[in-house]
DNA sequence: CCGCGAGTGTTGACGCTGTCAACACATGTT
DNA sequence: AACATGTGTTGACAGCGTCAACACTCGCGG
């Protein structure tokens, strides 16, 4: 599949195939509590061969993790770059495209938020989930200062925001956002429920 | 600490015991990746003495997170309860319990929301599941009752509350919500941001 | 053209884990 | 009094993460 035919005795990009392979493993399982070993065998590789370019489990999955961010991150900035005719259509825009991205890599976006990976340990890990936030904090300061959305403290915005987002995502990964418990279109009503607010 | 003295062969209530311990752990460490035989360890039986009471480690996790729903459903009954001032008031008071429920027990609120716990094989942690849910439900029925809240589907109501509250648990339990990245009072925020609407 | 050192892969070991099977003890029933 | 049942113990197994020692290759200095 990766030509050149050739395999020397040093596998030669060994480094870029265990993240490969780790990545094919969180799709594939539903969790992220794969073993190096099997990732190593998968690889073609030696049980300990994985230790020369990770020193651990730990730092493995905190690469895994980082990519993670900044592939949503891209897939933000991708679903709200063009033009979007109101705040609104690039709030549902950017938040749909979030879901989407947890949805569609569970236990990837299981791992980014979870405890295993020590966020103060890894200061790529750090940065790039702070770039991926950094993408919800421009849509509403656009949408402010537009006029469309209420001048409250962005952050505060913020918060409300990607916490509704990030819970709608899990709920959706976990299966609980079926129409016959939540209704036709979980999803758009949630946002609508933030947008408009449910009091009347 | 538990009296009686006598300690016979059969330690009498072991079942209980490896409970509290395992719960005792998830307070301290910040996962649930305690071991069996550490657990065994302190409560002074053998490695395998559990196994007489828990097929295995799972059944074990899934105990844990089904008291933590029955816990989690008495704290927002017992939030809400007392007739409150408003909708509004009992929404409020609601949320707050939820959130300080994970923030309290915050390894034992990811556990509960974890891949790692198979919610299908277990018939009474999706019970207790479902009944923490109910409270949630209550409280929106009532609003739309009282005319306080919209009359939207009240299940589509209650993902987007539920999606905001599980989200901003989380986001507090990782630490995210400091003062300096998200406002003084993001918890507060986030509700009046979800009751008011982000759109002015 | 040679030799060597750095980088990368392999082998074998350690202590730990979850789990199981065989055994030991205590108790209540017949 | 004998025994079946429930509960705890002991010892084993394979698999894990990790480490140390060793081996192979390749590119560079002489």
């Amino acid at each position: 599949m990766q030509g050149r035919g050739d395999r020397p005795y040093h596998h030669g990009d060994l480094r870029r195939t265990v993240i490969e392979t780790a990545q094919d493993m969180l799709r594939e399982d539903k969790g992220w509590q794969f073993t190096l070993r099997e990732v190593a065998r998968r690889a073609g590789v030696s049980h300990a061969a994985p230790y020369k370019h990770f020193p651990d489990k730990g730092a493995l999955l905190a690469e895994l993790a980082t990519l993670g961010f900044n592939d949503l991150r891209e897939q933000l900035a991708g679903a709200t770059e063009r033009p979007l005719r109101s705040a609104r259509a690039e709030f549902i825009a950017g938040a749909k495209a979030y879901v989407q991205f947890g949805v569609t890599n569970p236990s990837l976006y299981r791992l980014m938020f979870s405890a295993d990976v020590d966020k103060a340990a890894f200061k790529q890990l750090d940065d790039a989930a702070a770039k991926a936030f950094a993408e919800l904090l421009g849509i509403l300061e656009r949408g402010q200062q537009s006029g469309a959305f209420k001048k409250h403290p962005v952050r505060a915005q913020a918060a409300a925001a990607w916490a509704l987002v990030h819970g709608l995502t899990l709920l959706a990964i976990d299966g609980q956002l079926l129409p016959e418990k939540v209704g036709a279109k979980p999803v758009d009503a949630a946002f609508a429920a933030l947008l408009e607010g449910l009091e009347s």
